[in-house]
DNA sequence: TTTTGAGTTGTTCGA
DNA sequence: GTCGAACAACTCAAA
């Protein structure tokens, strides 16, 4: 039976359930639908498309190494799907699971498509390690809290990684479609600096994090001045690597790789999350917190946005996403909280703003990183947590060398001022050659009255929300 | 059922 | 400068 491989968050060789199962039944069309909702879409982002069209390019030339090739469609899944389907004569269509919304709604579009025509839809694991359905507590809920999920999942055994085919037996269309370059779609140039991208590119990141750095994990992964984390995070998200291969391949490290693999398990948390609590891509997850009156500033948004709040490391956390489409993990939730707590903005306009620009933007992970941020996600309470800026600077880059490679207006500012600019003599601002308000703005908040007027806002929510006497 | 233990990533304050 | 306690008593998971 020739059967269609309907490539989507996936685009790798090895590892891949869905593809075994499609050659298992006899000949493949490999199929990618670039789909106008992804493309150009309210968190579609041009560096993130431009990282993916480079990967279909590698796809397709593992693929013909293999005596098969991508067949590109552009359009809607439920339209292009059906077509291509019919037109190769397939009796099947085989896939990874998705997990977004979004993703749900399509899938279930396309196999209901599908049906019509007598033709099969079948979903593989491929994209986590472990299934939602797999991992519950002990009274067989879904959990949501990290650490017993983690527990959970944990325990739970790995099966084997299976190799990448070493021949595809090919199902060709006589029009396979080319794959469009990022100006073709109209989109505007992405970021210079992309990973290079493709599954061989990924596999060799992570043969060079595992034969070293990974060891040093956990004492370098927050440091904004070191290159101490994986940058894996665009090939787990497009399925350049299997996170079982991940995790399989982190196991075996010749040193302690534990605090890694539980980043991958967070992964998989926000993935499961948002599978079993859909509704937090629009609302918190802490019902509470939905009837924060978030305040509305454009100017406020703009200036994060910039980088020019005035808080060195937020700013230099925003300018590196603007230049390069990443973000250092630790930046990232600096620059969260900063917006969230400090000032008081609606953490979906950042979720959005970083949807645009990352490279690696994930919906479940994104969105589980910014209600974690806003104190709003499944964390029990901690929304007294707030990060200081000056302080989260000052531990994790303590020269000052990522701020100064972000912002050089503080390149020629000494060590002892450049966490906070604003406490320069005139004498030091007129030497270094950067004037607060002139070269270098002057924080638009003031930290301590900030913090205090969010914990007051998050406090008078609870407590709105809290029955008074006794349920 | 009720109770108990525990919770990614912090900050501030006062000794 | 360092260190432990307080933050505020909440929710989830499991015994």
């Amino acid at each position: 039976m020739t059967s269609v491989l309907w490539f989507r968050r996936d685009l790798r060789l090895h590892d891949h359930p869905a593809l075994r199962a499609a050659i298992d039944a006899g000949p493949v069309a490999p199929l990618f639908v670039l789909d106008p909702v992804l493309v150009r879409g309210r968190w579609s982002s041009p560096n993130r498309t431009a990282f993916l069209l480079a990967s279909l390019r590698d796809l397709d030339a593992a693929l013909r190494a293999r005596g098969a090739r991508l067949h590109l469609r552009i359009g809607r899944p439920a339209e292009e799907v059906p077509r291509f389907a019919i037109e190769i004569g397939a009796g099947a269509v085989f896939v990874s699971r998705d997990y977004s919304p979004y993703a749900r709604r399509r899938d279930a579009a396309v196999a209901r498509a599908l049906e019509a025509h007598g033709i099969g839809f079948h979903a593989r694991r491929g994209t986590l390690v472990h299934e939602p359905e797999e991992v519950r507590g002990a009274a067989g809920q879904p959990l949501t809290v990290f650490t017993p999920f983690h527990r959970a999942w944990s325990a739970l055994p790995l099966r084997a990684p299976f190799p990448a085919p070493a021949r595809i037996p090919a199902a060709d269309h006589p029009d396979p479609g080319a794959i469009p370059s990022p100006a073709d779609l109209g989109l505007p140039p992405p970021v210079e600096a992309l990973p290079a991208a493709g599954e061989p590119a990924a596999r060799a990141r992570l043969q060079r994090f595992l034969a070293g750095p990974v060891c040093a994990y956990a004492e370098t992964r927050d440091r904004l001045d070191l290159a101490g984390t994986s940058r894996l995070s665009q090939d787990l998200h497009l399925g350049l690597l299997s996170p079982l291969e991940v995790v399989t391949a982190a196991r075996a490290a010749p040193c302690e790789s534990a605090k890694f693999v539980s980043e991958v398990a967070w992964r998989e948390f926000y993935h499961h999350v948002l599978w079993h609590h859909p509704r937090v891509l629009r609302e918190p997850f802490q019902q509470a917190f939905a009837a924060i009156p978030w305040r509305r500033d454009q100017a406020a948004f703009e200036a994060w946005t910039a980088g020019r709040t005035g808080y060195p490391l937020v700013d230099a956390a925003m300018r590196e996403l603007a230049a390069t489409g990443y973000m250092h993990n630790r930046a990232r939730m600096v620059a969260a909280s900063f917006l969230a707590k400090d000032l008081l903005l609606d953490w979906r306009l950042g979720e959005t703003h970083f949807m645009r620009h990352l490279v690696d933007g994930d919906v479940a992970n994104n969105d589980g990183g910014w209600q974690w941020a806003a104190s709003v996600g499944t964390d029990a309470q901690p929304y007294f947590r707030i990060f200081n800026p000056v302080l989260q600077a000052k531990k994790f880059d303590p020269e000052g060398s990522y701020l100064r490679r972000w912002l050089p207006e503080l390149r020629r500012v000494p060590v002892r001022y450049v966490h906070e600019p604003w406490t320069m003599p005139p004498s030091v601002q007129a030497e270094a050659g950067c004037i607060i308000g002139r070269d270098y703005p002057a924080p638009i908040v003031d930290h301590r009255a900030a913090r205090e007027q969010a914990l007051a806002v998050f406090e008078a929510a609870r407590e709105a929300a809290t029955p008074k006497a006794g349920r």
